[in-house]
DNA sequence: TACAAGGTTGTAATTATTACAAAATGCAAA
DNA sequence: TTTGCATTTTGTAATAATTACAACCTTGTA
């Protein structure tokens, strides 16, 4: 599913409980980051945001936590860099696009599963990375 | 470009020396197992299999072996594990497949640029991973 | 036959991630 | 309000894949 941009900390708890999550603070931070900043961010990138408003945060909540969130289905975990896991907020069929001289992923709102092959094997998931230069750096 | 399944070792020295890349016993021997058994394999697969017949043969050689393979343009990095690099000695625009109850990575001979939709952004590489059940596990 | 360039090897380092145990927190029952 | 228990967080240690690096081998050439 889509989503606004923001959603705030008691629609956050909300969110986390129908889900059978415990609203933890950290828990709540770290869903805030994702549905606020649209970066699609790794682990990494998620810890060294919010250790300067949050300095006891551990990186292994960060790692715990997304992983949570990833097996509950809220998260998508997308292997764009190759080996390093990044996150996606968005659940939806979509694609994604990465900038080879900014670094930056989009989303590219379109279902692959509606223009991908049909094959002799059972197709279950898909994933597609496209790369170039985005619309900024051309 | 697709090619014949199995190139001996004349053939294949005179394809190393074309692309720049002295042709080592070892280095013909990596690529020797690349056209002879398609089976995407990761340094740690290769070095596996080998090792029986090369006993003094390093990870470290198979490692920076393909990696120079891939860099000349005679292999593709495929990350359709994740977290581990795989690698497609078949570099024409094609998909892979994974069954994720085997293990097996299949190749699908379908060009994925011509699927995929025009973008706001330049796209130069594309990488389609499908997941499933295979023939053989169905 | 000796030398230089390049290739191979083994070990150590690095990076991303997970495992695990101790400390902290939150909550419910007494 | 305190006690106890379950859960969460934290920090450190372990793991897995990969790369860095220095020493050792080979090979071709003068």
């Amino acid at each position: 599913m889509k989503r606004e941009n923001r959603i705030y900390a008691e629609e956050i708890k909300k969110l986390l409980i129908e889900k059978g999550i415990s609203p933890s603070y950290q828990r709540i931070r770290i869903f805030d980051f994702l549905t606020t900043n649209r970066i699609h961010p790794s682990a990494e990138m998620l810890y060294l945001q919010l250790i300067g408003e949050m300095p006891t945060l551990s990186r292994t909540t960060v790692y715990s936590t997304l992983n949570l969130f990833a097996d509950k289905g809220m998260l998508k975990r997308i292997f764009i860099e190759g080996t390093l896991v990044r996150f996606d907020i968005d659940t939806s069929d979509h694609m994604h696009f990465k900038c080879t001289k900014c670094g930056e992923v989009f989303d590219i709102f379109k279902s692959a599963k509606k223009l991908l092959p049909k094959t002799e094997h059972k197709v279950i998931n898909e994933e597609v990375y496209l790369y170039g230069i985005c619309k900024n750096c051309k």
